[in-house]
DNA sequence: TCTATTAGCACTAAATTAGTGCTATTTGAT
DNA sequence: ATCAAATAGCACTAATTTAGTGCTAATAGA
């Protein structure tokens, strides 16, 4: 339940590791042997990333991957995107209505018949928001400090707890 | 992709309707058809509920659930758990190491070998905090407000974006 | 020409999830 | 007493999703 597939995690570990190697081209089998990964999945995710415009790729012996972008301003987000597909938000507003069988927004109760209402949306909605503002160099700085947002939000955390 | 199962949007759509009508008995059959959802697998959510603590039941005809907590101590991380078990932490640290054929920590450079390293683990870990901090009576508000940290994140959000 | 790479699918197998079947127990109503 | 309607607790099947591989083509350095 809410984890993320192997493809994404191992998108994210190959982009931590060509932002940790900034400027080089890294072959998905360098990067496989290098984590002990399935190398083909580990090819697999680049090549979703690479279409995604996130990664420049270099055919040939030799070749390789490389950043297309800074990894300051590649979020996590867009890495999760391009592999896995867009966020996967609860079905529980006027579409889900309409195939549970209502026709239209007028004669149903929304209030009465959706009492997720909002707020699940919203929480999953937080939950992508989170992934869209951490950037890639953030997640591979080995402390994690400087992140802004979430220091303030752990601090609100303790502070109402 | 990272979203909750059946079981856990059932069991928040029981729950959240049980808030509203705090105080009442009501059936697994009478939500499943208010709802329109699988009555069977509402019920068992809610027996997962229950053999958490989280409701109280009571058999026989006129027999159902009610809340056995009140809805502004029971958080939906709670919930999840309840139905769907603990979180799933990403496996990047000294367990997973050791599953790939490291023996101890001391002969693997984490550094290297991890590069997702903790920051995953935060992230995956901030979620939970969310769900954690996050109560049925706020899921249940029509409007969302009220919510402190929800709403100080947003602020420092739009802030910095 | 050979070899090592990426590109792009399609496909199989494993794992997870959704939903149902079945039986037992409880309890109010008749 | 009996019946009906509810929860309790599994086990089980079917559907869906995910993991991983097979296969072929294109690219480019040696």
């Amino acid at each position: 339940m809410l984890k993320l597939t192997k493809r994404a995690e191992y998108g994210l570990t190959a982009l931590v590791h060509l932002t940790d190697h900034a400027g080089d081209v890294v072959s998905a089998r360098e990067i496989s042997e290098h984590y002990r990964l399935p190398h083909r999945l580990v090819g697999e995710a680049l090549k979703d990333l690479c279409r995604a415009g996130h990664l420049q790729s270099l055919r040939g012996p030799a070749g390789g991957y490389r950043l297309a972008r800074s990894a300051s301003s590649l979020t996590v987000g867009e890495v999760i995107a391009a592999i896995e597909g867009a966020p996967a938000l609860p079905e529980c507003d006027a579409m889900a209505l309409v195939d549970l069988g209502f026709d239209s927004l007028a004669d149903c109760d929304v209030e009465s018949r959706c009492p997720i209402r909002s707020p699940l949306h919203r929480i999953q909605e937080d939950i992508w928001r989170q992934f869209e503002r951490t950037t890639l160099e953030e997640l591979a700085a080995p402390d994690f400090s400087l992140i802004p947002n979430r220091n303030v939000a752990k601090t609100t955390l303790s502070a109402s707890a």
